[in-house]
DNA sequence: TATGAATGAGAATTCATTCAT
DNA sequence: CATGAATGAATTCTCATTCAT
């Protein structure tokens, strides 16, 4: 999966009103770059889904993280470069990228645990499968509330899919 | 949505050993390329959808063009593209679109109308839904064979979120 | 000087509704395209100066050769290049230049001889003034009414200064 | 009227031994870097006019410019073009060439006050004039000092046809 | 002989990166 | 440490000319 569109250092610096050099100086590579901007994305995402683990319902922690990650994706145009990138491409978010996988994956497991969720999908597959929710709601251009609220539509499908029923 | 990697005339008429220019008169344009390339794959995808209208089960007619189109997706890099590609971008493709999501959109209804999909789900999402498979199915680099797999796993589970249960 | 706007044969193919290597097996060259082109105005340039030199009256028939000359370098448009260009650089048209050039200077001798002319302009000059009309009245663009209608009021003040007042 | 051989910024480049992305900072377009180059002789040509007016004889002044001027555009190959070149094609030089024309004009009106320049002769006609003297003297290739001495002749010609005489 | 598609050298232009200030 | 002008490699695109039909 290719990155999307390069950042460009020199655009950068325009948008940030500072010395090309400077930008340089700071982020020698692109890499550098996006995953400076992105890290506190993630963090957040990351601390998002501590909290989910705190709730009593596996199910209700699963779904709910699963609305805010998609909502912060949709808003972070950072996080969806990061997602997307080869491992090991983007060094520095690595382990920030382990850290929410993991999450996600304890989440999960708590939801096949209490037979709430499908079997067959596994940990590796919840970052691709919040990845194409967020990407399906960016396939028509519209605004970004328009498209927070096809992420959500979708993601409701894509909930009803996995939820393991009685 | 952008269009991911813009084509290189220049690359195109390398890669086909072929003077610059003679690619410059044939495809003024990369877009015209990017179409003229894309529209086998089109036209398959439009007499898949043909066909599926035969089939005597709604459900399964929609299911299994929605098998097909994302097999084929998955294969043809030039489809993703143009189906990301703005409104009017493209525009010699723009009416085959139409047509595939016109086809895409009696699928659904019949489907609606056997009480077989759930009716928020509208003929606009079926494109978006279909495409974020395929990118959810391309997020982790692997072989094709592998993104195919995933990609119909993953459409397993939108379309168990997509079906109406009695 | 250089000769202006090089012609270029694929364009004169166009517009000539010809194939483009048509152009090519008559015209190696854009110089013997320009030389075709301008010749049939070149000889109705040395016709009207043969037929001044009958004039009974030396000024008379400079003047007017004058006049005619100015007239038709506006409005064939091929004549100019040729006369800008660099002796020998159009070998079929080099003998028609001469032929305009000599009788030229046989309309500037006789004035000479009849003492309406001032003796310090000589034959080489003809050619270079009657041009440089031409680009004064093309400095400012104009409809090529003006542009004649200019030429003739500049040939005007030219003629005024080369002729002998007694 | 064409502005002649176009600049080509990457030559400009190479004899100016610096890189191609340097000349296009600072010359964005051809035309920047045509009015660029010529702007300095254009300044010249309006101080000597300036100078011109404060001489106490209308026709010595107005002949005394037109023969600095005509030695000018003889000698800085730019300030051709820019004479020749449509209005508002070049916006820095628009308004020298604007100041140039009105002193010529002063400088003509002087005259024409004066009884000494054929009143049929406008301001509009000086550049023009001036313009159409060089290119005669360019018409056939020689040394600067050539066509430069050949400019005078004409020049004398011309002004000989601009006087009125008593 | 006429055609026009193919050619590829070269011109125009952009952009990530470096470096002198 | 910040700056932005300079760089030149890479890319896009044009055009005169050739060549297979």
């Amino acid at each position: 999966m290719d990155e999307g569109t390069p950042i460009q250092l020199n655009d950068a610096a325009r948008t940030a009103s500072v010395g090309v050099a400077t930008v340089y100086r700071h982020f020698p590579t692109p890499e550098a770059l996006l995953e400076t901007v992105a890290t506190p994305g993630f963090e957040t995402l990351v601390s998002h889904a501590d909290q989910a683990l705190a709730d009593g319902d596996a199910w209700t922690a699963l779904r709910d993280f699963l609305f805010a990650a998609t909502d912060a994706v949709i808003a972070d145009v950072s996080l969806s470069p990061v997602f997307a990138a080869p491992v090991n491409a983007l060094p520095h978010t690595t382990e920030l990228k382990q850290r929410l996988t993991a999450l996600f994956g304890r989440l999960l497991d708590q939801a096949h645990a209490a037979g709430a969720a499908d079997p067959r999908v596994t940990q590796a597959d919840m970052v691709p499968l919040m990845c194409g929710v967020v990407y399906a709601a960016n396939v028509h251009p519209a605004a970004t509330e328009d498209r927070a609220a096809n992420a959500r539509r979708y993601l409701v499908v894509l909930l009803e899919g996995l939820r393991t029923r009685a």
